[in-house]
DNA sequence: TGTTCAACTTGAACACGTTCAACAAAGGAG
DNA sequence: CTCCTTTGTTGAACGTGTTCAAGTTGAACA
């Protein structure tokens, strides 16, 4: 945890200094001031090796998206079908994340921000955002039965999507320890396995190249 | 457009110099004391009619749901598919907001905040959350072939929340002129209207009693 | 007319996020 | 050792959104 070097020190004493101060008063009530103080640094000091106060943020989501990738496949560990396997993942996803749902809202709202390196669609993020598919895959991966060749390719992806989806509804969820998105989530992943299963009927051919079509022409022009 | 009082007259300048500024410098480069001074007003008074600078943007995002509910028959005249109603509605939409989607970020960023009364979701908005869905209502009530009655209470209120997922991507949209969302809206409305017309196969029937339980559950818990 | 009071207006002051020029420490290279 | 570069550190200062106690205006009433 603690670095060789004195800047690693000095970094890993500002990110554990505000995550304390985040969860004890929330993001806006905590300033910077307050972050620097209780780390034992100048002001300017902390802003040495944070460019913003969000981007302050975004060192313990990191640390978050990591245990979140070592810890999934534990979770997944006897599970078959689609459903059951997308909901685990989520599942792992809110308990990892549940100690800062009450200041997620600071952060998210310039995550909203596109032009934002916070922006899960932004260029500085695509990394995490290449890990989080990584992710999808191993869920989508293990199912039995296996996914239809037709979706395959598409799917994890598509996931990522839903996943974000439901990060979106998450965050503005209010009611006591999350539940409604833990509804949202149990009774939507089995929509998502019975569709998927139905990828190859004829009938939904059409839908389904319409959909990918779509969202590859819609991948170019973000470009 | 101009009030009687004397408030009124001083709210509207403030309004009218806000949205000169934010087009022309964006959302962030405008200050409030810059808003105030073209305004020909004092800082303090800028803040007795506006509770903050987002709140200001609040106004004419008003002033422009007038507009659109007043615009939209006419462009629905001769118009009977759901598709085209539907279409038709979110380009009026487009037209409408095209002039500031330059500083539309800055103004959804804190309306993602859903502690922010500007947030769609929130009960300070439910005046303008209501008209909408009403607007959405027309678009409904007009189209030939009928909808079928299985979906008929609810669908006002989902087109609205498909109303809101655009809105989210056009934000994000940095394509030409926002062509990226379009060209969504063009394709997904079309699969709307296929989906609205199986409504009454006995075959979605557990699937659409599935969604329209979760949604009531859903709200049931926001509250 | 004079009085009252709510509506309106003011600008100084505050706390915050952020920047920056200056300085200190550490660690080689010669 | 001396010099130089990199890395780390400082706190004053800037511009911002927002607040507030204090003032002004003007219409309604006596």
């Amino acid at each position: 945890m603690t670095g060789r070097t004195r800047g690693e020190q000095t970094k890993a004493a500002i990110i554990d200094a505000a995550l304390a101060l985040f969860t004890e008063r929330g993001f806006d009530a905590t300033t910077m001031r307050a972050i620097a103080e209780s780390a034992g640094v100048s002001l300017g000091n902390a802003y040495y090796y944070f460019r913003s106060k969000d981007e302050l943020v975004q060192g313990f989501y990191d640390r978050t998206a990591v245990e979140h990738g070592e810890r999934l496949p534990e979770v997944l560990d006897g599970l078959d079908g689609l459903a059951d396997r997308l909901t685990a993942h989520l599942d792992l996803w809110f308990v990892l994340m549940a100690p800062q749902h009450p200041f997620a809202v600071g952060f998210f709202r310039n995550a909203a921000d596109p032009a934002s390196p916070l922006s899960p669609f932004s260029a500085a993020s695509a990394p995490a955002r290449t890990a989080a598919i990584e992710l999808m895959e191993l869920v989508v991966e293990g199912t039995s039965p296996a996914v239809p060749a037709t979706v395959r390719a598409q799917l994890p992806e598509v996931l990522w999507l839903y996943h974000m989806g439901v990060v979106l509804f998450w965050v503005h969820d209010r009611s006591v320890e999350q539940a409604a998105t833990r509804l949202l989530v149990r009774r939507t992943a089995p929509m998502i396995e019975r569709v998927v299963a139905l990828a190859d009927l004829p009938a939904l051919q059409a839908t389904i190249v319409d959909l990918t079509t779509l969202l590859t022409d819609l991948k170019a022009m973000a470009g």
